[in-house]
RNA sequence: GUGGAUGUGGCGUAGUUGGUUAACGCGCCAGUUUGUGGCACUGGAGAUCGUGGGUUCGAGUCCCAUCUUCCACCCCA
């Protein structure tokens, strides 16, 4: 039997319907923010995210869907959304639009990594990008976007975490001192702390072998080293999120994965299952890396299945078959047929399909939990009246056989 | 890439130290029921027991390999 491929997922019908509700209260957000949908390609020159995303990151060396096409370019399937809508901006000139460009939205992402609790190697993201603009001001639209997206969709056990890993200047500055500190004691570093060292010292701070944690104790601090600037941005981005009250703790440790972040970097943590649901920040140098102008831009992405995992226990309702018409004989499914379509602009209808009996049908209603049964045989096509009934008070009634006046009594029954 | 657990009809499970046509519940389909569903009863469809090897007269059960799923590390959303 084919089986899908490891890490994919199927989504069935009777759960769809929670991913639209996530989907639709993502749109208003975002629109109400005045923020528009884009969607680029699924696959891009795999130099693109080697170059934007940064080719020493682990998404880069070890978990890109890579492949070369029949004409022996080399493809891949995008791990994340940003390097993509950075492309897209600066190849259609989007620099000559309303500044700041400003777009959200919901696609499906590739990474191939092991699959764990809320991992998947195809995996579905909603974020935004705010292009154009270096005031803090934008660091606090996306978080303020971020917060009232996910109170939106009722996700209230997360915690707020900032960071400033600064500009390059600064950041330079800083990475000479962290290097020095843990050269003094480099060889009781465990060895990937030991290859981190020259890449990317920063990672070590990150480090969750226990001995590494006790080492890094003391260590130089990234916000002790910011320049004026960056340090200035920072607190005017603490300030207001006080201002505005949005609680945040200020993290030393979120140094981010991809090569692309500056200054502020925030991600939303679940209490209940520790990991991130909704990660971003500013990336100043990545259009000018891609060969844009020097333009600065903030953002962030949320996992689509992490989100539906912290609100599993909330089940909202799933919409039902408001009348289901069920014939005596096939003779009469004309007659069905008409007032079923006239009836689908304004509620859900279902008939026969199967060519079943009388009662398989009214069976298959009450499975379905249609909400009113009407029943057209001989007799109601002679009288031009049928009995409509309520399915679930069993309340009945009859009607002339005609749509307006079955639908004037569906209403009643509410 | 590393480590642990897992796999029997669509779903949830049973299957005794290896022994005849793999069992049960739910679900699905039909009938009892050519004029009203839910209940009940009867019948039916549906499983090469994850896959491939091996041991054996005989394997769902034992051995090896492999894959999936789940969990953890790494990393990330």
């Amino acid at each position: 039997m084919i089986q899908k491929a490891k890490g994919t997922k199927d989504i069935l019908a009777d759960e769809s319907y929670r991913w639209q509700l996530i989907e639709e209260a993502a749109q208003e957000t975002f629109e109400n923010f005045g923020l528009k949908e884009i969607r680029i390609p699924t696959f891009e020159y795999t130099e693109l995210f080697e170059r934007g995303v940064g080719d020493t990151t682990d998404v880069v060396q070890k978990e890109m869907y890579t492949f070369n096409d029949k004409a022996g370019r080399s493809i891949t399937l995008r791990p994340e959304g940003t390097a993509g809508i950075v492309r897209a901006y600066i190849e259609n000139g989007l620099f000559s639009k309303p500044s700041p460009y400003k777009v959200w939205y919901k696609m499906p992402m590739f990474r191939y990594e092991n699959v764990q609790k809320g991992r998947y190697r195809e995996f579905n993201q909603i974020g935004c990008e705010i292009i154009g603009t270096s005031s803090y001001l934008a660091d606090i639209e996306a978080i303020n976007i971020a917060n009232t997206f996910l109170k939106k969709i009722s996700i209230e056990d997360v915690k707020l975490k900032i960071n400033s890993i600064g500009c390059p200047t600064c950041r330079k500055k800083y990475q000479e001192v962290l290097k020095e500190f843990v050269n003094e004691n480099i060889n009781m570093y465990c060895s990937t702390c030991k290859s981190r060292l020259d890449k990317n010292p920063m990672r070590i701070l990150d480090c969750k072998e226990e001995k590494c944690k006790k080492l890094n104790k003391g260590a130089p601090v990234i916000l002790d080293y910011l320049c004026e600037e960056c340090k200035e941005h920072f607190e005017n981005v603490k300030n207001m999120l006080k201002q505005l009250n949005i609680n945040y703790d200020v993290d030393s440790g979120i140094v981010r994965g991809l090569d692309y972040y500056t200054k502020t970097v925030f991600e939303f943590i679940s209490q209940k299952d520790g990991y991130t649901v909704l990660a971003g920040g500013r990336y100043d140098g990545l259009i000018k890396e891609l060969d844009g102008a020097d333009t600065p831009a903030v953002g962030f992405a949320a996992g689509e299945e992490r989100l539906l995992s912290l609100i599993e226990e909330k089940q909202p309702e799933d919409f039902k078959t408001e009348l289901y018409i069920a014939t005596m004989e096939q003779n009469q499914m004309k007659k069905a047929l008409e007032i079923a379509e006239t009836l689908r602009k304004y509620i859900v209808v279902e008939t026969d399909i199967c060519s079943r009996s009388f009662n398989a049908q009214l069976k298959y209603a009450n499975k379905i939990g249609a909400e009113n049964l009407l029943v057209i045989g001989e007799e109601e096509i002679k009288n031009n009246t049928a009995k409509i009934k309520n399915m679930k008070t069993g309340e009945e009634k009859t009607v002339e056989l005609n749509a307006d006046s079955i639908f004037d009594s569906i209403i009643e029954f509410e």
